[in-house]
DNA sequence: GGCACGGTGATTGCATGCACTTTTCCAGAA
DNA sequence: TTCTGGAAAAGTGCATGCAATCACCGTGCC
């Protein structure tokens, strides 16, 4: 879904608790298979249950919950299998927006992500995981844009949030800080050259590496069913 | 012309709902810009209001529907440049899939791809474009299948539906229906061969080509808007 | 001991009503 | 005539209530 076309700037209580319900599951705050129990959720957004099931349908639109017919809805429990396709297929897609990067960045673009990326060079050698993190983020987003395709650029932010859950935490691992650095520049180096195919493959490679790194805290961190109630709270 | 299909009171009033108006958009029967207003359409399914929304929502996940905020849902406009941006995007997931396809499939899906490809032969010597739709349809749809990739399955399926508007009667254009027919050959050659790479090209060049004709009819069929409300009736 | 079955509680699905936002249209003035 | 102000109308957003459905569970039977 691919969805989420509604509009962003909306400021209407449904969308508020999409993001908010949203936030609350990328982050890890929710857990995978948690209930979401629709009068809960209304008494703590205050509100009532109308915008709450709305709320429910667009997350289940957007993959982040699963709703059983008259089960109830829960975070979507995503299992080895399904979780290691998204990886590939972000991979895959990362690669085709390096590409396109590659091929179709304007001037003013491709020295925007050379200077962002050497000016993170410094977040490498001061160790700083959380502001490497928010770079790394930018980094992605300008490759994303980068592609000037829109749809791609849907498709991909609507994996990579998706994966989000399992993404977190990766920079924790030791080195893995400066080897994200170089897989960067790799992929910068190949896009200032403009050679497409050389970008493509430094994407897939970089993200494919991330997605092993993210392999080991997801078998670390069992997808089970956690009904902590204090975790709610 | 008014709803030929009354609602059958067994599944899910709003499941039914999404796939009535869905199937409307993508026939061309409700043009894009049309403005879907909620008490016109529970008085024509003959529901309340609330049914209606949800089904607007999951619409508007799906991208089929625009919905603006306290301004009410409108078919979902497309300009040029996004269904261009859709076009090509459909190409490079084509290209995965065939590529993976070619690399992973078994040898049963293998043999049934060939068997399929090979009697649809008959459908273009007979000019049975009907037919030959069905199958093509088909044989897309085992080339996502057959890249063992939930998550690029899913992705490439909901693209080619958001796409569906815009290709239909592609297959009228002279001539198309046995270059079809080549260019899925190749594609098929390619993967018998285990070739992923050629299998990818191929894929990517059968589908930018389904783009150059279907832009056609997209240029002769303005997306504009268009509130004729005797077409709601 | 296991399975079938019916009662009960919880939860969903839908209808309806009200309030608020947006749009439209008309009156009055420049 | 054209522009502006404002009020009415239309339509959406959300709250509340009710009924149908399903899951859960205890009891009785095999």
């Amino acid at each position: 879904m691919p969805g989420k076309r509604s509009l962003v700037r909306s400021g209407t209580t449904v969308d508020q608790m999409v993001r908010a319900i949203a936030d609350r599951i990328v982050t890890g705050y929710l857990r995978p298979g948690e209930r979401l129990d629709e009068v809960s959720l209304a008494a703590r957004f205050e509100v009532s249950r109308t915008p709450v099931r709305e709320a429910l349908g667009h997350l289940s639109a957007m993959g982040l919950v699963e709703r059983r017919p008259n089960r109830g809805a829960i975070v979507a429990v995503v299992t080895q299998e399904h979780l290691a396709s998204m990886f590939e297929s972000m991979a895959e897609l990362e690669a085709i927006c390096a590409r396109f990067s590659a091929e179709r960045m304007t001037g003013g673009e491709r020295r925007a992500l050379e200077m962002e990326h050497q000016a993170s060079a410094r977040l490498v050698q001061l160790g700083a995981e959380e502001d490497y993190e928010y770079f790394n983020t930018e980094f992605h987003s300008r490759l994303y844009r980068g592609a000037h395709n829109a749809h791609i650029q849907d498709l991909t932010v609507t994996t990579r949030s998706r994966l989000a859950p399992f993404r977190r935490a990766q920079f924790m691992l030791p080195g893995r800080l400066a080897k994200s650095w170089q897989e960067h520049d790799l992929i910068v180096t190949a896009i200032m050259r403009g050679d497409g195919a050389a970008a493509g493959k430094a994407a897939r490679d970089h993200v494919s590496i991330v997605s092993e790194a993210s392999a080991v805290f997801a078998a670390v961190e069992p997808v089970t069913s956690v009904l902590s109630r204090s975790a709610r709270q």
